[in-house]
DNA sequence: ATCGCTGGTCGAACCGGTTCGATCAGAAGC
DNA sequence: GCTTCTGATCGAACCGGTTCGACCAGCGAT
């Protein structure tokens, strides 16, 4: 069930069906008409595989996923999710490669052995090993997120910085003078992920410029660091009235935390931040929140990458998102103050 | 950089360095030492495309990922990312084909344009054409999750039966008579999604054996509805003292519900269900539940795939997990009765 | 000294497509 | 009626590996 088959049982040699297939010379009609119907006979596809080898594309797309046994998150999901379905609204598809060790192993079989056109990378460090590697083989690639120096790149991104200001802003309208900031992981921070230190530097400016007392702490990715988060934000500053977060797995241990030491939300404490808007809506209250657009955010990678391929050369293109915050039920105004 | 260039450079013929790396016949060390260290000074990796064509193997497993626009859940990320780490274990790649539609397309490219040695199928219906159209075209595949006629396939799942019927145990135990039961969407629900039909099955003989009340009730995959099956269950039976749920999706919309209602967790009301570990913490009260092994999962369909691959002619295995029920904080004995 | 075996290597065919150049028939141009 | 052009088709080369059969040299056995 190859293409010299189908040739042979249509009476017409090899490249002749080849022709008829990509139609990138005239067939006659009468020669088209036999050829397919002995393909629809058959049922013939041709091989993927030969395909790539002879026209040196594989038409497959590489995604380098987070690291196993980290905690996934609502977001990455949406990610892959929507890049899948992006990609194969053009006919790609998309390779998943394991992020084994500082992740580099994997995408370096991909690159190196050829097994996709281009890479999308999400999970960006301010500093990243595996960007740079990309750059310097001139691999395709995009970045859900972007690196430090991001003007070399094509990468589609959440504005943090303002997003969490934006958080901010809404908390001190409401009266709270007192803040804090739920981050991610000590390991994460400290690895450089972009979005923890973009969103850091937008809590501190924000509270800055606004003159209220804004305290950072890091979080673990999940339910207990969450509920121990509490514990120290409010033994550090008993006067704290609210929190901005982006630490999505971490939102339930908050909200356990808050409730374990008797403050309502948002009668005696308001919770915002960042967040898909699914896992917003999950918690009760529900939470005021910037949503992720991730859905969008893969699309927007797909094409940013499907350009790059189409045309080497183009000038790298950026997207920067900053949604709007979406006012829920977990924010209130500020309680009335003991000063 | 092709296996050309590196057999010039140490003037061998390029089947001889095909051997040097394949270690199928004996090559002199004085050669192989050679071969070795040209391919290291060009930091050579032989074209996954080529070699998958001669050799008919692509080393690359197939993942049909769950329909677009469906509310993912962490049971299905903690799948694909087990998945993933577990075939590059083994020297394999996943390839995520989007099931677009009916599902059918996406699988069909994979399947006749031969881009995969075999496929993992999630999210089985009782009666699946995916599956019906695989094992018909002969095509290496295992499911995670398992059709109405499980015997002549191979699977890992759980034993939705049994495990909903722990549940019910656990709060007849704990004095609960009147209970309900939150199942998944309606629209999955008629799609025939096993899951959703087996727990049904666990629940309805687990209150007929024990003699207490049970309703059974569809709720759609999100927060909202979940809240609204709250308003459903407890407006036909005010007397219902706790649930089960398989809908780890609309579980924040339960315990919302409820809340709305008065009813405290676990005081008033006790939750139980099957859910995803991480899921289970996130909420508060941390939910009783029999918690989904996803990784494990994850793990025994990769290895059932390529223990077919390797030996096509073995007899189908199956992998049947039934998790112990994590006792938490949502459910405790059943309030004094009216009765 | 001869035979046979074996370890090491090479050349060629093959996997299943794509694509270039050449060929040929028929139509158009003059 | 002869050239010229165009549309349709074919054969061969190529993509980059793997693998089979053949060959040759060197060694041990007789």
């Amino acid at each position: 069930m190859n293409i010299g088959e189908i040739a042979r049982r249509a009476g017409v040699s090899r490249s002749t069906v080849s022709y008829a297939l990509s139609g990138k010379r005239s067939i006659s009609p009468a020669t088209r008409a036999r050829i397919q119907a002995v393909i629809d006979e058959l049922g013939y596809q041709p091989s993927a595989t030969a395909r790539a080898l002879s026209s040196g594309e594989t038409r497959t797309l590489g995604l380098v996923f987070p690291p196993a046994g980290s905690h996934y998150t609502d977001m990455q999901l949406d990610f892959i999710g929507s890049l899948v379905e992006a990609a194969a609204g053009f006919g790609y598809d998309v390779l998943l490669a394991a992020a084994v060790g500082d992740g580099q192993q994997g995408l370096r079989r991909l690159v190196a052995e050829r097994r996709v056109d281009g890479a999308v990378l999400m999970e960006i460090r301010l500093d990243d090993a595996r960007v740079d590697y990309l750059a310097e083989a001139g691999f395709p690639f995009v970045t859900i997120g972007r690196t430090g120096e991001p003007e070399r790149t094509r990468w589609v991104d959440l504005d943090y910085t303002a997003l969490v200001r934006s958080c901010v802003t809404h908390l001190v309208q409401l009266g709270h003078r007192r803040i804090a900031f739920v981050n991610r992981s000590e390991r994460l921070f400290h690895a450089g992920y972009e979005s923890a230190h973009r969103s850091l530097t937008g809590f501190e400016r924000a509270c800055a410029e606004y003159g209220v007392v804004g305290t950072a702490h890091l979080c673990g990715d999940d339910p207990a660091s969450g509920e121990d988060a509490i514990g120290r934000i409010l033994a550090a500053d008993p006067g704290t009235t609210a929190l901005v977060t982006v630490n999505e797995a971490a939102l339930g241990g908050l909200y356990r935390g808050l409730a374990a030491r008797g403050r309502a939300i948002p009668g005696d404490f308001s919770v915002t931040g960042i967040a898909a808007g699914r896992w917003a809506t999950a918690v009760t209250p529900q939470l005021t929140a910037a949503d992720v657009p991730a859905i969008e955010m893969g699309r927007v990678a797909v094409e940013l990458l499907l350009e790059l391929l189409a045309t080497p050369d183009v000038p790298p293109r950026h997207v920067l998102l900053t949604p709007p915050v979406s006012l829920r039920a977990s924010a209130g105004p500020a309680p009335a103050s003991d000063d």
